[in-house]
DNA sequence: AGCCAGGCTTGGT
DNA sequence: ACCAAGCATGGC
């Protein structure tokens, strides 16, 4: 039962490392040539070959369906590419980066982390994300052999970064909701833990469904989101569109912002309002992957 | 409407 | 080495 298990998953077009460090997901880690992460409980590690991804996970599984629902390898890729405005800055945006994908994340992980990245960078978030697994989530097998909760969350000095791959499941939300805010705020989230205590005690106690925002159309289910304290119209959107796949949520955060005022309103100022409004129109059904295109690109390429 | 909430990173000295 | 400013979102 301690065996590795692997799998092959052709797919062009798919750029794993630019997928998994784009501010999406807070939990990949690069190992040499490889990716390590937990999706659903497994530990796995994701490579780019040639003409598709390679996956392994320790023990062994039988079924891969929850890796293609999160990796999501069968999308039609060139179809949303076409889906793009034909414009010089969203050429540009693809050209940086073909090979940007989005992730399909279960919904209870992307709505905690994104409830804790609010006004975070991306390394701050994920030293919370850690810290909140090492905590409070169940220790994953892994090569065999149980995981052993560290006493510290920080790395002590002692093992080298690389040697202390994601042994911990993402918390449940039950898990979560027995926590005190004092706990939670021992994992440097601050006045986020409110906010996070709140929404697993929300969905551990049946009074927000995750499961059923699956099925509502888009504005249902932002406002539905919205309802959880610590969640605005930036992170429904985060979570509408990594987690439950509403191809049309489009979240402006502040790169987002400069990067719609700088290459399509550069002659003159937009207010925050028209910027949106034309974002909601103008990028089209699959508008969420055009504002990951354009959030990479200005994090990554663009300076001025 | 404008300020506040932590903590880490960056920039200036 | 130090301290200030910046980051970036939602609630009141």
């Amino acid at each position: 039962m301690t065996a590795a298990s692997e799998i092959f998953l052709p797919v062009r077009d798919y750029d794993l490392a630019a997928t998994l460090d784009s501010g999406q997901v807070f939990r990949w880690r690069q190992v040499e040539n490889s990716w390590h992460g937990v999706v659903g409980g497994n530990f796995v590690k994701l490579a780019q070959i040639p003409d598709g991804i390679r996956a392994e996970t320790f023990p062994a599984v039988e079924k891969w369906d929850w890796l293609r629902e999160f990796l999501q390898p069968e999308l039609d890729f060139v179809a949303v590419l076409n889906s793009f405005p034909d414009d010089e800055p969203m050429r540009n945006a693809v050209a940086a980066c073909r090979g940007l994908r989005l992730l399909r994340q279960e919904p209870w992980e992307c709505l905690a982390s994104f409830i804790c990245s609010s006004t975070k960078q991306i390394v701050q978030i994920r030293q919370i994300v850690e810290m909140l697994c090492q905590k409070f989530g169940d220790p994953i097998e892994h090569r065999g052999g149980p995981a052993e909760r560290r006493k510290q969350p920080r790395d002590s000095g002692f093992l080298p970064k690389a040697a202390t791959p994601a042994l911990f499941a993402f918390p449940s939300p039950q898990k979560i909701a027995a926590a005190t805010e004092a706990e939670l705020r021992e994992c440097k989230m601050g006045f986020r833990a409110p906010s996070l205590l709140n929404a697993a005690r929300e969905v551990a106690g049946g009074c927000c469904d995750l499961e059923k925002i699956r099925k509502m159309d888009y504005a249902t289910a932002r406002a539905e989101l919205m309802k959880l304290r610590g969640v605005g119209e930036k992170i429904a959107d985060c979570v509408l569109l990594f987690a439950y796949g509403f191809d049309g949520a489009f979240p402006v955060d502040v790169w987002v912002e400069r990067a719609l005022q700088n290459l399509y309103f550069s002659r003159r100022r937009a207010s925050e309002k028209r910027l949106r409004k034309f974002a909601a129109t103008y990028f089209g059904p699959h508008a969420g992957y055009a504002q990951q295109y354009l959030f990479h690109y200005m994090r990554t390429k663009h300076h001025d």
